[in-house]
DNA sequence: CCGCGAAACGGAGACTATCTCCTTATCGCC
DNA sequence: GGCGATAAGGAGATAGTCTCCGTTTCGCGG
């Protein structure tokens, strides 16, 4: 299945190397400078000419690709656990989507090719992202049979949420509890149910848990 | 208060002229290709050499601040129109939160410097953010006066909230409704409020209009 | 009207980043 | 070991940002 060449002779060690340690690289690289860094740089770092570089990933979206797809089985793995354990399906949507604003926090400025591939659908990050907006659209889905959910909200929009939380999320304006107050608000909003709660009422403040 | 220089001689015509010029050329390059169009090209377009673009604008922030200050204007004038005629605080603060989601998206591609001007603070862009912040803040403070707010939630965030929609406006996946969806999520959630409404209610579902 | 000094202009070019060729080096296989 | 396929390397084309400095233009006083 990852086997490059279908018949011919085997793929060489050399190449095979590269590419792994280029993925070492990057992922270092990226996860201290963001991934804005320059991939001349990324290339100078693994000791290979930039050409190498983009012969192993043309773009930077596949170079991201490839370094998000260990990450990807893990959210995987946490989507199975989730289903296996978690049966109240308002807990579960609300754990998916924490699993899945921290996948989609493993690198500085991740957020923005994530959006842009949702759009394109070129970008080999297109996939990935369509697989997790249908998890989420199934999370949801269970929640808002069970009223738990609100029944007009739509997966690709939660998604889309926990996209925008992450971005907005590198202001935190030096103050740390901005990124908990935007998913409560994501959660719960900033209005008080019409004429239904009394005002002052702790419905939806979010929990330090 | 806009001369430049204290006693000396007078600003010349020629730089004013060029000034204005400027602007009304980036103001349309901006409106047609986004705010990440080439600096040079503007300076082109308007007919001037880029040394002259980067006397008036230093930098891309202080272009494009430049350029928002005439909408600022607009948008505080509609500050004071809502806070003369609409006397209900929840309306109030909804449609603030429209008229700022409204001046956010002037540009393709706004939102991101302005949440960096936030961050940093040393944007020219900041100090206008740091005002609408305040505003936000103000319409809040009588919302969760008259109980139509949330307690916890404060300003910035919900501001924050408002630049990361308009950021997420940018990826509409051919879709024409997640805007709206956007918006209604931040204000009302996804999550039915726990035990106290029947499922399937229309609590929060957003209005067309 | 003219000339002088200050102010502003323009654009060449230094610097950085992306990405592409084409030559050279290396590998897998017999 | 030798041959053909494959990959590596890096110079360089292209594009964008921003600066420096020689040249032009302007405002003002005579």
């Amino acid at each position: 299945m990852s086997e490059g060449a279908v018949g011919g002779r085997r793929q060489r060690t050399d190449k095979q190397r590269n590419r792994t340690h280029i993925l070492e690289v990057a992922e270092e690289f990226f996860a201290e400078r963001g991934i804005a860094g320059s991939m001349d740089a990324i290339a100078k770092r693994a000791g290979v000419g930039p050409g190498t570089l983009y012969r192993h990933f043309p773009t930077r979206e596949a170079l991201l690709a490839a370094l998000l797809q260990a990450r990807d089985e893990e959210l995987e793995a946490r989507r199975d656990a989730i289903r296996r354990e978690v049966t109240d399906s308002r807990a579960a949507l609300a754990q998916w989507l924490q699993a899945l604003s921290e996948w989609v926090t493993a690198f500085d400025g991740l957020p923005e090719p994530l959006r842009a591939a949702l759009t394109e659908g070129t970008s080999p990050l297109a996939i990935t992202c369509q697989g997790f907006v249908t998890t989420t659209e199934q999370f949801l889905g269970a929640a808002q049979r069970d009223g738990a959910a609100k029944p007009w909200v739509r997966g690709r929009d939660l998604f889309l949420s926990t996209l925008a939380t992450a971005w907005a999320r590198g202001a935190v304006m030096a103050d740390e509890s901005s990124p908990d107050a935007l998913v409560s608000l994501m959660r719960t909003g900033w209005e008080t149910p019409t004429g239904k709660t009394a005002p002052g009422s702790d419905e939806g403040r979010p929990s330090s848990a």
